[in-house]
RNA sequence: GGGCCUGUAGCUCAGGUAGUUAGAGCGCACGCCUGAUAAGCGUGAGGUCGGUGGUGCAACUCCACCCAGGCCCA
């Protein structure tokens, strides 16, 4: 009966499944992480190491996460694990944003209309425990894709310690005099008697009255001098649909690059811009018309008009936000009611005049008699009609517009100005300071400096109120006499104190004034009251989050000198990159962070945003349980994240595609050191087959690149280096050439514990070269691998590879390199024989070379592994004949020809050799083989 | 409308200071193997480098404009 050679093989052996399975059996790794205390074991191990301090942003606390925080949070934990790999200690401390609008407007919407029945602290009450809920939803959420981090010990924006930090920050601000009050406009609902959030406007269609209105100018004299006109009064004609707007005018806006005319019309001269002037023309039913000048909007700068009905002149002001659209070129101005008007109005030192109060009536400010208490919309009809009785009213229609209404009582809205916290970005220089400390921070990529730069260089004055209850409250007294707000840092830090000591920031909202004012304080601006108010108020939420530093990483984490990683994405240039800035700035006077890493959006496969509604993306919890946490990670990695990232079907599946290779490679190293135990089984590198030696060079080339790729946060690079060494050197050469030698060399030779070693480097290499993206299987091969001794239970104990020069050799490699670029000609022939089934498996061949000398002589320094190195049975060197011939494009002349081997086939080996037979014990075997097996 | 940025094979990415027929891995097609087997190996086909103009002897690479897309602001 024939042997069963098979079973003298070494052939591969191993429990580690093809499949990966990993939507399913990850949950069991996050339990074995957590009940082993990972990532505490981490901190502790690296306890004494040098600090990489990074600083996690803080997500807000409101509804699941989606790609953009699964891109963001597995970037943060890739940098995490790669540093505690690296010899440093490397904390995480996960956060998230608590207070603020979109968590209030959600407990607003779900309480309906019961919520004016309650009392801001059962509001706040509610915001707290949705927020709460989301976080621990996130918090899971966040753990199941597999980061490390202190998920027990958060740092939230709204826990006492954290508000009492905000509050001293905000006190510091008040310390250096930087907090001022100032009047800017808001969206105000006069109905429900509130200011809105843009979030709460809707806009719809409205009826408004439209008129063209004249304004006389004052300068008329010198300007009819200037263009040779004749005595006749000259009006600037404004267009607006908000007539009520008009007692507020303090100003008229020319475009400084339009060019005006001054024109008789209807016997006057009227002043518009020279692009609207036909369509005015059309829109007064075609009346006769002389152009008598044209000039630029940048010669009336600073002349005045006589306000149509009060006894006020209005400043001539030159804007950029004037257009041609509609009107007339020359721009009703109100810095009370509008934003852009505000916004100008400020560049020319005007008032921030609204003489409204909150119900939306005209107060005495409004200068005449006849305007005080009437209601906004009420007060349209009248002045139009003073306007047509004084003849400063050009023409009058209705307009139907989208118009902003009040998203709960549906109506609506005006602009009005209302005190304001504000913070000075001059005093102190803090905007100078901001810009000059950008340039100390390593941007990546670089145009994030430019970015943030043209940021702080435009914004205006931070404007820290808001009129909401979320929030951290703005620690303030109004003196009842004379409506000042007074606060001073005394006042700020005893009240932080009692937020840190008792509830939080709730206190605020319960806590008598005796209890933080003296008895003896007086109003320092009335110098008379001592009878003040509480401000109500609260903080912008993105001072909260600004003040992370302080309440982090110098509050919990006792740490002094700036982070040396935020990393977030794009937008946080507005958002928390800004805020950190400017409040380390101004408290601190340096930045917060050495570097500043921003990621791009996830985009579908057209490059197009996300969206529910379009139903453009698969659902993170369907990838996560078909593909695994871990095929989101790849895919992290595998993208440039610098710029917008892709996401779609045919890119997972991609994904999928190349994590097999890697887990292949993996089974692949795995099988073959089933009896290989390191530290005993090693052969010595100087003992080591020269293509063994090859391996290592390739292996140390890897590690090389993919730190560099670490250090340099190129993830992406990363990927492709491990995908194509593994499909390339590793799978396709190196693997493939090694079969012969490690399924059938004697088990304990030379030549298979050769190969063993090096397989076992480099698997011992690549599994934590890999763990900081493929956290999931590099533990699972971790678990499954022989290792050296004292090395931890978990790969993210270990660390990363170091570098060993001696493997590096560049001289063994190229030889190599050459010796490749010559198989290929030998793989190109037997395709061409394969390809007319002249052969099948390559064993079947026998490579005929016909070289130069010098060709030759290379390499017969391979002898006698060229057969294996080909895997073909036999080589000789001669003259090709026959029809399966292969010369070389490249390497001049260089043939190869294929002939069929003229040996038997062994019945262990698979080589057709002409040893076959040879042994009578082993008839069907070769002689190599019938040694081995009788060992 | 403004600021910052992106656009190279089906996918993900390389392509110093402009210089020969634009590269890689994956995928795809075809074939081989059946001792990594829902694996492995080989060969091959894929690109008007978003578009249009311009400056150069020469442009994926520089300039202008346009188109598409993203973030932020208005």
């Amino acid at each position: 009966m024939a042997i069963d050679y098979k079973a003298t093989l070494n052939l591969p052996q191993t429990e580690f499944p093809m499949k990966a399975n990993l939507g399913q059996r990850e949950p069991q790794f996050l339990k074995n992480w957590e009940h082993q205390k990972i990532y505490q074991q981490i901190i502790k191990k690296n306890a004494k190491n040098a600090k990489y301090i990074f600083h996690d942003g803080p997500p807000y606390a409101n509804g699941h996460i989606h790609y953009g925080t699964i891109l963001n949070k597995t970037l943060k934990d890739i940098v995490v694990k790669y540093k505690n790999m690296s010899g440093f200690l490397c904390e995480f401390v996960p956060g998230w944003d608590c207070h603020g609008l979109p968590i209030e407007l959600q407990v607003d919407k779900d309480l309906g209309p019961k919520k004016t029945s309650m009392s801001s602290l059962q509001i706040r009450k509610l915001c707290r425990e949705h927020a709460s809920k989301y976080i621990d939803i996130q918090r899971e959420e966040f753990k199941r894709l597999g980061g490390f981090a202190d998920w027990d010990h958060p740092y939230l924006t709204m826990s006492p310690q954290y508000e009492a930090t905000i509050a001293r920050e905000f006190g510091k601000f008040v310390a250096k005099d930087l907090v001022y009050r100032g009047k800017k406009p808001v969206f105000w609902c006069p109905s429900c008697q509130t200011a809105l959030a843009e979030a709460e406007v809707e806009y719809k269609d409205h009826h408004s009255p439209s008129i063209y209105v004249k304004f006389r100018l004052k300068e008329e004299k010198e300007l009819q001098k200037r263009w040779r006109l004749t005595e006749e009064p000259i009006h600037l004609v404004i267009w607006t649909t908000t007539p009520w707007t008009l007692p507020a005018n303090l100003a008229v806006a020319l475009h400084p690059q339009f060019t005006y005319v001054a024109a008789r019309i209807n016997k006057e001269i009227w002043i518009v811009a020279d692009g609207l002037l036909h369509s005015i023309l059309e829109k007064f039913g075609s009346p006769e018309c002389e152009v008598l000048t044209k000039f630029s909007g940048k010669e009336l700068e600073n002349f005045h008009c006589q306000h149509p009905f009060l006894p006020r002149e209005s400043l001539i002001i030159l804007a950029p936000h004037v257009t041609l659209e509609a009107g007339t070129g020359c721009v009703h101005t109100a810095p009370g009611h509008g934003y852009e008007d505000y916004e100008i109005g400020k560049k020319y030192g005007l008032d921030c005049l609204a003489p409204i109060d909150a119900a939306g009536k005209f107060t005495k400010e409004a200068g005449a008699d006849w305007l005080i208490g009437l209601y906004v919309e009420k007060a349209n009809r009248p002045i139009v009609e003073h306007l047509q009785k004084t003849g400063a009213l050009a023409k009058e229609e209705t307009l139907s517009h989208s118009y902003p209404h009040c998203w709960r009582c549906q109506n609506p809205i005006v602009f009005r100005a209302t005190e304001q916290w504000f913070i000075s970005m001059e005093k102190e220089d803090l905007r100078k300071k901001a810009l000059l400390a950008i340039d100390h921070v390593a941007w990546i990529p670089p145009w994030g400096r430019n970015r943030i730069y043209g940021m702080v260089q435009n914004r205006p004055d931070w404007c820290v109120s808001r009129q909401r209850r979320w929030g951290v409250p703005i620690i303030a007294v109004i003196c009842t006499a004379c409506n000042k707000a007074i606060t001073t840092k005394e006042m700020v830090d005893k009240v932080a104190d009692i937020f840190e000591k008792k509830e939080g920031a709730d206190a605020w909202f319960e806590l008598e004034l005796k209890e933080i004012l003296p008895k003896s304080f007086v109003c320092p601006s009335c110098k008379k009251a001592n009878s003040f108010s509480k401000e109500m108020d609260i903080l912008d939420v993105w001072f909260d989050s600004g003040a992370s530093y302080a309440a982090v990483l110098e509050g919990m984490l006792k740490i002094k000198e700036p982070a040396d990683l935020y990393l977030e994405g794009s937008d946080q240039h507005r958002g928390w990159f800004h805020t950190s800035l400017l409040e380390s700035i101004a408290t601190r006077g340096r930045a917060p962070f050495k570097r500043v890493l921003t990621h791009g959006f996830v985009v579908d496969a057209d490059g197009k945003k996300l969206s529910k509604s379009a139903k453009n993306f698969i659902p993170p919890e369907n990838v996560l349980k078909n593909h695994g946490a871990e095929m989101l990670r790849l895919w992290v990695a595998n993208e440039d994240y610098r710029n917008d990232i892709r996401f779609s079907e045919e890119i997972l599946t991609r994904l999928v595609d190349s994590y097999r290779k890697i887990r292949n490679t993996c089974r692949y190293l795995l099988g073959n050191l089933y009896d290989f135990t390191p530290g005993k089984d090693d052969v010595p590198y100087d003992k080591l087959a020269p293509l063994d030696r090859w391996g290592l060079h390739i292996l140390q080339r890897t590690v090389t690149d993919v730190l560099k790729g670490y250090d340099a946060f190129e993830f992406h690079t990363i990927s492709h280096i491990l995908n194509k060494v593994c499909a390339v050197e590793f799978s396709s050469l190196y693997f493939d050439i090694l079969k012969d030698r490690l399924y059938t060399e004697a088990k304990n030779g030379l030549k298979r514990r050769s190969a063993q070693t090096v397989l076992f480097d480099i698997l011992d290499t690549l599994v934590r070269l890999m763990a900081p993206i493929f956290s999931f299987t590099a533990e699972e091969v971790w678990a499954s691998m022989a290792r050296r001794k004292g090395e931890p239970d978990s790969v993210f104990l270990a660390s990363m590879p170091k570098t060993i020069s001696q493997w590096d050799n560049g001289e063994l490699a190229s030889r190599w390199e050459r010796f490749f670029t010559m198989r290929s000609v030998v793989t190109k022939a037997l395709e061409t024989a394969r390809a007319a089934k002249f052969i099948g498996n390559s064993l079947e061949a026998k490579v005929v070379i016909e070289a130069s000398h010098d060709q030759e002589e290379f390499l017969k320094t391979f002898h006698p592994d060229l057969p294996d190195l080909f895997i073909v049975s036999e080589v000789e060197f001669g003259k090709t004949k026959g029809e399966w011939v292969h010369a070389s494009e490249t390497i001049l002349g260089f043939k190869v020809g294929i002939e069929k081997s003229a040996g038997s086939k062994c019945g262990r080996c698979w080589k057709f050799l002409s040893s076959v037979g040879k042994n009578p014990q082993h008839p069907e075997i070769c002689e190599r083989c019938a040694t081995i097996v009788e060992g």
